[in-house]
DNA sequence: CCGCGAAGATTGCGGCAGCATTACGGGGAC
DNA sequence: GTCCCCGTAATGCTGCCGCAATCTTCGCGG
């Protein structure tokens, strides 16, 4: 396993890098945002941790530069600045943790671990689809910058089907996304939800159509 | 390695976790076909040991359910129905191999060996054939990014065929893909699906051909 | 090269499963 | 109380899909 860390102290960076090569991990270490950007393009990492306060600028700003070529190698934000909106602060800027200086080593592994074994993240932050933005973190959406508010029910249909854009998604998917275990369902309760979201759907001109694919599920995209 | 077993004979059931474990083998262990298809939704096991007499059903009608969800996890069925045309129905309805009761365990060993051997995965996230790409897992199908929705079973044969793209698909096989051990089949029903799911792809565009060779069975491939 | 039989291709038809829509009423929020 | 979400169920409809009839293709033997 293979890792990048981007951290200007240098003496948490070699203690860390220590501590994780007990671990069989391999750390490329480096201080500032232009280096880690041109490295992330030479090598496939595992794993980025990243601090904040860096000589060339807010770390964070690294995440959406990165997301933006495509990479989803999961980052895990390690710094002082541990507030709770701050926290909020870089997990919405696509962190897939953050955690807080100083930390345990074996807290920074569980959580390692914890990121490694999740599906490559599908999570967009903000998806849009004809006139529409919607984000699925926030579970959020706008028609032309126009906040639409929709009821609970239907809004997980919208985002669970959103996500997953021009592609089918199963009922079972789509009950899973608007029900949980105990919550039976012993009717068309999910079809009705479909229905009464199109018809809002097309009140607000959101330019989007949900098909349904017989036996198998529906399927969102623009119309 | 981690191993489903679904058997609703305790003590046999019991042993053979014991066995297993001997050999650095984690198995989950469930009585009913029910259970058994949540585990696989949560879980990803390496294999499948299953049991035909089940309390809540013919354990072979489990394989066509799994497959249709797009999972090709490797699977054993364990049984005291061992006659030879027994193990043909098994075997045809999607089952990698069919040990009859009462076996030993490292005959079991063996074939678990052997079966993890093939080709590790045919589950491809995503497989390209002419201007088409194909999502098994979620079943769905685009044709230059533009969404094509087909009828179930046409889908299913697509997906079944295009999963062994350029080589010959038996008959048996894809009627597996398509139908469950409840369902019989009686006519032409295959032969009409493949020809319609033929006009389909034509008209989508797809640069896909299906073969058919003769008294085996149909094979895909870029045209 | 021709003929024949078997396997496959195609297509119309009809039944029915699955979906869309909508009205109704319980129940929670305010 | 009033509003509105949301599960339920009744209704109507769409189009999938099994069936079977008919036509076409393939492979073999003479």
């Amino acid at each position: 396993m293979r890792l990048l860390l981007i951290e200007d102290e240098r003496e948490l960076a070699d203690a860390l890098s220590g501590a994780l090569s007990k671990h069989g991990i391999v750390t490329d270490h480096t201080t500032h945002l232009a280096d880690a950007f041109e490295l992330t393009r030479q090598n496939s990492y595992d794993a980025i941790l990243l601090d904040r306060r860096l000589p060339d600028g807010e770390g964070l700003s690294f995440i959406p530069m990165l997301r933006r070529t495509g990479t989803d190698t999961p980052i895990i934000v390690l710094t002082a600045r541990n507030e709770p909106l701050e926290r909020v602060e870089g997990l919405d800027v696509g962190a897939d943790d953050y955690l807080g200086k100083p930390f345990l080593v074996d807290e920074l592994m569980a959580r390692l671990r914890a990121v490694l074994r999740r599906p490559p993240s599908l999570t967009e932050l903000q998806i849009s689809v004809g006139r529409m933005a919607i984000d699925p973190l926030h579970l959020s959406v706008t028609v032309e910058s126009i906040p639409l508010d929709l009821p609970r029910r239907e809004l997980l249909v919208l985002v669970a089907l959103a996500k997953r854009k021009d592609k089918t998604v199963l009922r079972s998917t789509l009950e899973a996304a608007v029900y949980n275990y105990e919550e039976e369902i012993q009717s068309n309760a999910l079809d009705a939800h479909i229905s009464r979201l199109r018809k809002r759907l097309l009140d607000a001109g959101a330019g989007i159509a949900i098909h349904n694919i017989r036996g198998v599920g529906y399927l969102l995209k623009e119309e």
